[in-house]
DNA sequence: GTCTATAAATCGATAGAC
DNA sequence: GTCTATCGATTTATAGAC
């Protein structure tokens, strides 16, 4: 007797609906959202645009989505972090080094997983109302936390007193994000990342916990010495 | 004899290129460049479609005009305060005060001409590829002053050693102009702008000298005290 | 679940009168 | 310098076969 063996199958394209939200994601980033047509995305998955219909509703549902999913990795890395701090057997956490801990996860989610994160800061400025009503108090319980971390270091009096603290906030994340703008981590965090010759430089990159660490140092010292 | 009153043209708002500029700039800014028509903006202004080609070749040179006028204002305000700290009588100017000057200056480019320094951060990272490639040098330009400034800084032994000067400026700058998102000025920048004080909020906003001087104090000293 | 076919609207851009 | 009129292409979205 023959026996069968099991039909190991190894996924490494995404299905239906996930393919067409990574594809999406990826142009919606380059070219924005006014600039890209459902028939580009269709096309970058190999299917015909009415086909997107059986997904989702409209062009504006799935870039909404795209949004969500970007904050849900967000919100996840920071949660993971918090959690792992707690329960940290000897409480021998810094604060420092507990912000460390969450620019780093925040900064991860941020490359990671490439176009979903990054499409929040980028595109996400100049979305159809629509879209920006239905993200925005997804984003503001994200930020939320950051808020409830930052006070906490306050209430400790490790801050600077003078320092309002939702606007260290709004600060501190725009600090962040705006690296998307510049940074290209060497090791690459996306295993399948077609290399773009044009945003391909390897002058002054380095790992996401490199950037982590100088970004930490510079919020919470500063620049002078 | 009745003596002809010369006629006293005031001009509130702005002749046939300009204002096209400036309601263009507006609608870039909030719906990006992909979803902004030039019907829209027609619209806007007063005229018909096809009477903007004969200011501009295209959309993408109209874009184009708007990013680069913005980078016009910063360029400007920057060498304004440069060549007002050299022509300093007493030497006392300290770095962190020239670094707050420059700030300063930045911060009001970008609130004072409003939707054409700020097109410059929101819309140009999804902008067409020709309206990039023709923005991108100039925008170097610029960020070179900075990093000369930064530099010499550096040369002065006043930052820290172990920090990479040109990811300073990066982080530096997309720091300050991540402030576009959320900051509102309450003091009108905008001189002709009537202000009503029984309606102007005072929640959160401050002016941008205040703002200025609380991100140079970031920048400088970090969070932590 | 993917397709073909197409509706209905809007787009950037041009031609040419005045 | 602003207009009317319009071309040709492209857009989102729908209908319905398979």
């Amino acid at each position: 007797m023959s026996t069968s063996t099991p039909r190991l199958q190894l996924r490494v394209v995404s299905t239906g609906r996930e393919r067409i939200l990574d594809e999406a994601a990826e142009l919606f980033l380059s070219n924005g959202y006014g600039d890209t047509s459902l028939r580009q995305i269709a096309s970058a998955v190999g299917i015909q645009p009415a086909s997107i219909y059986h997904y989702f509703s409209s062009k504006e549902a799935l870039f909404t989505e795209i949004l969500r999913i970007g904050i849900g990795y967000t919100t996840s890395a920071f949660d993971a972090v918090s959690s792992r701090l707690t329960n940290q057997p000897r409480e021998g956490v810094s604060p420092q080094q507990a912000l460390l801990a969450h620019i780093e996860a925040h900064l991860t989610a941020l490359f990671e997983h490439g176009p979903y994160t990054a499409a929040n800061i980028v595109v996400f400025p100049v979305a159809p109302p629509a879209v920006k009503a239905a993200i925005v108090p997804i984003r503001d319980k994200y930020e939320q936390r950051w808020d409830t971390l930052l006070q906490s270091l306050a209430a400790s009096h490790l801050l600077d007193p003078n320092l309002d603290v939702r606007m260290a906030r709004r600060i501190l994340l725009g600090s962040i994000n705006s690296t998307v703008e510049w940074f290209t981590p060497t090791t690459p965090t996306t295993p399948d990342l077609v290399s773009n010759p044009e945003t391909t430089k390897k002058k002054d990159a380095q790992s996401v916990n490199d950037l982590a660490q100088v970004m930490t140092t510079l919020v919470w010292k500063g620049i002078a010495r």
